[in-house]
DNA sequence: AGGTATGTTAATTG
DNA sequence: GCAATTAACATACC
């Protein structure tokens, strides 16, 4: 369930559990998620050591002694996780890496929609795939201007070349706690609302990393532990609405968020 | 059986 | 030119 927040977990567990240990060896189990042969993969990772993980958006970095680094990106059901070399894998365990402190590292999909590959500069794929600088680097102001002035709220805040780390559930809260319809334009709202979401962009991806991006340990006076048909909204009582904008599945509040 | 699911990208339609 | 919609990827669950 990978959004900024869970990515950011993922990356200091890698801290935790990683850091300084020595790639052994790679065991590709499902090769639709890898990007490079086997062998190639293998010939970048072997024997390097972990220096820590790099966050930017949903992507994570494994950095590597010689200055290169593995790119993890998680899509719908990845997880990255760690276990002794006795634990049995799993039939989702697509790419295993052993540690050299009998530690192994799993990344695990279901539906196979992320990747793993090697790269040999993190920025540079950043710019080849045209992400946008994190959510959480900016300050205010810069988020405003990052968003810009085109298209739906929506689709603008899960837009990862503008700013990268909001996916669709966060897009949700954070148009939830700013009060603002996730139907409404960009352009329709003055410089003092757009301060004021970009303000609340950051609090719920920080509020949510405090919380270990555990979405059922949320306030419970977020949308978020309440995203489901039939359930109301926690600050006023009035039924959350759903429904399709910006291709995605959607809830809101009729009442805290009126319509455009 | 059919619709839906946290992501991304390309193609199509308006 | 822009925005919105649909399809595709793959798989489990309701």
């Amino acid at each position: 369930m990978p959004e900024l927040p869970d990515i950011e977990l993922y990356r200091r567990q890698l801290d935790e559990h990683a850091r300084g240990r020595t790639l052994q060896s790679v065991a590709i189990r499902d090769a639709r998620v890898v990007q490079q042969s086997a062998d190639e993969l293998a010939k970048h990772l072997r024997g390097r050591r972990i220096e820590g993980g790099r966050r930017h958006g949903k992507n994570l970095f494994v950095l590597l002694n010689d200055g290169h680094a593995l790119l993890m990106h998680f899509g719908m059901t990845g997880t990255l996780g760690y276990a002794g070399e006795d634990t049995p894998l799993e039939d989702d365990d697509a790419v295993v890496f052993d540690l050299d402190d009998g530690q192994r590292m799993t990344y695990r999909s279901r539906r196979k929609l992320g990747k793993v590959l090697w790269v040999a500069e993190p920025d540079d794929y950043l710019a080849a795939q045209h992400i946008g600088p994190d959510a959480l680097e900016l300050r205010e102001r810069e988020i405003v201007q990052r968003l810009g002035d085109g298209g739906g709220l929506k689709a603008a805040l899960m837009d990862q070349g503008r700013l990268a780390g909001l996916g669709n559930v966060y897009t949700d809260e954070a148009l939830f706690q700013a009060g603002l319809h996730p139907r409404r334009m960009l352009r329709s709202l003055d410089d003092e609302y757009r301060l004021a979401l970009a303000k609340t962009i950051r609090q719920v991806l920080e509020v949510a990393i405090e919380h270990d991006g555990d979405r059922r340990r949320l306030p419970p006076d977020w949308l978020t532990p309440h995203r489901r048909k039939g359930a109301k909204c926690p600050r006023c009582g009035t039924p959350l609405e759903t429904g399709q904008v910006g291709g995605r599945t959607t809830f809101w509040c009729p009442r805290e968020q009126p319509s455009p």
